[in-house]
DNA sequence: AACGTGCTCAACCGCTGGAGC
DNA sequence: CGCTCCAGCGGTTGAGCACGT
């Protein structure tokens, strides 16, 4: 486990499992007359025999006002691959472009259908370039740009915070995300290596460790500087 | 009709970041 | 400062369905 202790929704107390028309209508009449400040005391509140957890899961993913179902559009398709490409598999993100989807939708269409789709268009063109970006996707190209500029001030922050030369400094995911699945060309320079600089005590090699890696990212980023999606 | 296989998608699990104490 | 608690995220799972043989 990470930060926190062990869900207590575990015990055999709870149910789990499909919902039932029943519960669902059980949740949704709650939250919509008392709202969802806490998610873990609405099981019991509400009276389902269900954790906080997979309340939540079920408001968001299922009952939520203005959740669209059903087939996705050519034009959602396309959003969502456009946007994989240039943020990775961030789908939340995602999701906040593509009105009423939800993230859980959108993982599931990219792994069951596009990403298969993506392969195999990829494997019978054999060619980089032969992804489009046609007019009639619902994101912008100001969108992805807007998505890029905040990758960069993370990668700032990221190599800011290990000027103190105590942790390891990584190659951002975030950046490796823009050129997945070598849909987007890669940089005309190589990319940069995670590098050990671990407890340094020499406070000068230190130093030169750190501009070598800044040295690496500030091309990365002059190259993205000069794109345009 | 029966069976096997592949696909879809709702739900679960493990982890993380952030707030509060 | 370290711990607990919680919401949220992304990966994974498995039941149910569709389709082919």
């Amino acid at each position: 486990m990470g930060k926190g202790r062990a869900p207590r929704c575990d015990s055999g107390q709870v149910r789990r499992g499909a919902w039932s028309d029943e519960e669902s209508e059980t949740l949704r009449t709650f939250i919509q007359l008392n709202g969802h400040h806490n998610w873990r005391s609405i099981p019991e509140l509400a009276g389902l025999k269900r954790c906080g957890k997979s309340c939540r899961l079920r408001w968001i993913n299922y009952l939520r006002p203005g959740i669209k179902r059903g087939n996705f559009t050519k034009e959602e398709e396309e959003t969502i691959i456009h946007l994989q490409q240039a943020l990775g598999n961030k789908w939340s993100k995602i999701a906040s472009h593509l009105p009423g989807r939800t993230d859980n939708d959108i993982k599931n269409v990219w792994n069951t259908r596009l990403k298969k789709r993506l392969m195999k268009s990829i494997s019978s063109t054999n060619q980089i370039s032969s992804v489009s970006y046609s007019s009639s996707s619902l994101v912008s190209s100001e969108v992805i740009n807007s998505e890029k500029r905040d990758q960069e001030v993370k990668t700032e922050e990221i190599l800011v915070e290990d000027m103190a030369c105590v942790f390891e400094v990584k190659a951002p995911q975030s950046l490796e995300f823009l050129f997945q699945d070598d849909q987007i060309p890669q940089p005309p320079v190589s990319k940069p290596h995670p590098r050990e600089i671990h407890k340094q005590s020499d406070h000068e090699s230190c130093d030169r460790m750190v501009e070598a890696v800044l040295d690496d990212y500030s091309e990365w980023l002059n190259y993205l500087d000069n794109q345009t999606f």
